[in-house]
DNA sequence: CATGAATGAGTCTTCATTCAT
DNA sequence: CATGAATGAAGACTCATTCAT
């Protein structure tokens, strides 16, 4: 059967899952430079040279980290459907998509703190692999403007740029609900940006 | 005018200024952590005891330079004159301080991408002077929206919420200009983002 | 016997006793500050990461050898017995207890050398870690004093200033036999200090 | 007019003057390799530069407060009149001498920090400096256990060892008298070591 | 004479990665 | 497979000394 994944038995699957965790939780507290390999086995409860032989490099953990999440990110956006009369209208799937991706990020808090902290690292490699992150997710965002105006649900726009400033949007809700004390709903954040986005802040 | 800043002579501020650039640029491109000494004053063509008498620590330079950067930004962005019948209307009074704004960080690359890419840092000390500097950002943001709904302008919103959504927007606006190979004018930029803030992308 | 030091296995130990060793010389050679990791790393034939994998710090060995020192020196000094009289007599018992000591330090050159040499240091730990090596040693010294004046042995002195007498007397005889071309038998020493000490050197 | 010292215009004088205390102070504090030409140039209150004027480096500083110190010692230490009839007797001139002696280092507590912190520094010329001055405050006791032993004031002795073991009785004596809490006056110190010395401890 | 800005060798320490067991 | 001891490059920072003004 072929499959993208190397496959590995369900042992070595188990020790790598337990890496990615340890790894994803370390990231998100001290950055990827922040993080030490040694943080990371510790949490991980393995030998510095187990580490070494599930991956190739401290980047190298990174990268998958981001892997995982890209692909469960793409697992919940689904085109919207416009033409089935059976389906929902397209603000409400457009507003549970958002709210499913939303969800995804912030309760995973490891993930969400990972992806809002790893700034611009020394090693070229990981730096190069967040932005391809971030890039797939605009291009994501591109995408659904394209479309959104090819079947003139949005008015004439610049996908390019406005896919830049609402990832940016996002990433800066994504920190608002992780960083505040009493986080509010996914829900009501998302249907307060989503009526900003949709019709604007005028009065 | 009076200085709230110490006085140096000529010479001193002259090296300042030189150190604080290349720093910057240094920053910029490998990010707080990445950034090494050697690399600054390299760049700025002096000795490493050099560095050392302008400037107490890395992180120093790092909090001089968004000191400067910050009361450039705040310089920049005076209240919104509603009431004044000479004024321009509020909307362009609005319009100009954003250029204003976008345009003083865009045009010094260097400070944009500074802002951009430093994520966490194991620095306690930078990490948290950069929060502080994002934080002030978002405060004027808030403050904005607060008047805005008072004075009837805007609807009625979470000021919070939307200052940090509109923070993120900036920074996604901005890294889209600084990294864009034929990069828009500002104003352009503006008049898109301000028109998509104001009315929403609803057609 | 149980031990009260962490059991490594012997492979550690050694490495251990290698680095002790190293250091030993070296500050001896240079004093608590003049020693650098460098020297110490070079003399024992280790890289800069393993000196770390042993000790946490420069002041660290310092103080692992002033710990061996000290319990060795302890292990020399027992009560002297007063009562049983099959033990040899008081005076001959302390003869031997002082030459035990003093032939210890006497030829273990390298520690002579630092604890004569290792004065004020910078280096807040290490210079505390000395003090109460020599507090210690004062102590027992103190100790001694009051016990012989109990015993009517000694007439009535001040035991706290003869104990700083002493230590510095001790210090004094142990430079001596260490920087002296033709160092004397450490018994011969003994005896002509304890009979002044004892008698005075009034003809 | 023939002089050993160097003839200075009385403001320089003064100006070196200022300087060696500075030094003598910080020294005291921190001992030879803590004290930074820093911390001596602030407590002189003069610039860097200066320093350098009148003293050609760290160890220049060192070496001339010791020598200072020494020529003031030599002063105070006359030879012991054992013929003249109406000279005080040995015994009495002996013990002034040494209250006048410790007196005078024990009032100068920096200088009498200083010679106990100093250890062997990595500096060697300060080093064998210092090792010069107590090379010659032992030549100066050996002497006078020789004339002792001459005039069979005092038994028969190693001069040289006794002038080792009382230079290092007379640090440990300095060292309690200015680290105790309540210091002793000198002369009730001097009563009880010169009573021991001369006649043991010995019931 | 006095100044203090500039220098750069040298310090301790960290940490990603390798490899013999 | 797993281990963890060993490595050494690289990092931030200090400080005695020089020298142009």
């Amino acid at each position: 059967m072929a499959s993208q994944v190397v496959v590995l038995d369900p042992q070595k699957r188990e020790r790598r899952r337990q890496i990615l965790d340890a790894a994803k939780h370390v990231f998100a507290d001290s950055g990827y430079h922040g993080a030490s390999i040694h943080a990371i086995i510790d949490r991980a409860d393995i030998a510095r040279g187990t580490f070494y032989l599930y991956f190739e490099s401290k980047s190298a953990v990174f990268s998958s980290i981001l892997d995982e999440a890209m692909e469960s990110l793409r697992r919940l956006m689904h085109r919207i459907d416009v033409d089935d009369p059976n389906a929902a209208p397209p603000q409400v799937q457009l507003r549970q998509q958002i709210v499913g991706a939303l969800e995804f990020v912030v309760q995973d808090r490891a993930l969400a703190m990972l992806l809002l902290s790893a700034g611009h690292t020394p090693d070229a490699e990981a730096a190069e692999r967040l932005d391809q992150f971030f890039g797939e997710v605009r291009d994501l965002l591109r995408r659904a403007f394209e479309s959104g105006q090819e079947i003139k649900l949005l008015r004439k726009v610049q996908p390019e740029l406005l896919a830049a400033a609402f990832l940016g949007m996002i990433r800066g809700v994504v920190e608002h609900i992780i960083t505040h004390p009493q986080p509010p709903t996914v829900e009501s954040v998302v249907d307060e940006i989503l009526f900003v986005a949709l019709r604007g802040v005028l009065a």
